[in-house]
DNA sequence: CACCAATATTGATGATTATCGATATTGGTA
DNA sequence: TACCAATATCGATAATCATCAATATTGGTG
């Protein structure tokens, strides 16, 4: 498993590589904007919904990161339609990106904005100057 | 600033100081029962509103970790009822913490629900065996 | 083309909730 | 006690949204 030296009060992007630090990131560290508060609630309020946790964890689960949205309806309990529209909530939230292969579309998760989110709910360890 | 070593696929609680494993967290690491989606969900959803993220960003601005409920009305540009729900909303959800000091209460954040939203946000670098 | 399976959209309904003005409560002070 | 400032609660309203059944769309197959 890989490891690497990581500021208690940075955060390094699992994408791009580059460090950033969350004490200065927009939620945690300082007044908000009302427009950044807005994005960001948006992203949150997505998440705030138990069907649509339920679904990112199984997509997360799976081996490949991806699964087919008719994989998805059964476990979830809920109607077809209803699971089709939290998926577009979620991919229209930019948290998922799916591909069409025939007639099945298959859905995976978009890493940034989940790494946004954690950089902004961390704490500051250091009083701002 | 302190800094150690932290596995990409692990996080340090801060205040427990253990480690746990952001890829077997609830959210994105594998299925999840709907009651903790549900649990889960509630924090995100209480996080899913500007004037409330508005309001954490400033307690977490105060270098003494602190803020007078009076200080919170003008900056928000919101009613003293919609305040005072907004910081009851987040109470309740276990996000701050209240002392009455006198006629003022003042609050500060909890960082524990804020840690256990960030592990749960960690996606897994490695496949689930 | 017709037919079927997967997915999306529509329209309706019930529940939740953000917001406010008005009012109540609480604590300090005179 | 009376009075004031800070905070909370109440009641109402408007908006948002999760959910479903019904239906539409899309793509593959015969």
């Amino acid at each position: 498993m890989m490891s690497y030296n990581i500021d208690v009060c940075q955060y390094r992007d699992m994408k791009t590589r580059k460090l950033t630090n969350p004490c200065c990131s927009p939620l945690l560290a300082g007044a908000i904007e009302p427009e950044s508060a807005a994005e960001m609630a948006t992203l949150f309020r997505v998440l705030g919904e138990p069907a649509r946790l339920q679904l990112l964890g199984l997509i997360a689960q799976q081996p490949e990161g991806e699964i087919c949205a008719c994989d998805l309806v059964e476990p979830l309990g809920l109607s077809q339609p209803t699971v089709s529209h939290h998926l577009k909530v979620l991919y229209e939230a930019g948290l998922l990106d799916k591909e069409r292969r025939g007639t099945w579309i298959y859905y995976r998760l978009v890493p940034e904005p989940f790494e946004r989110l954690r950089a902004a709910l961390a704490i500051p360890q250091i009083p701002q100057p």
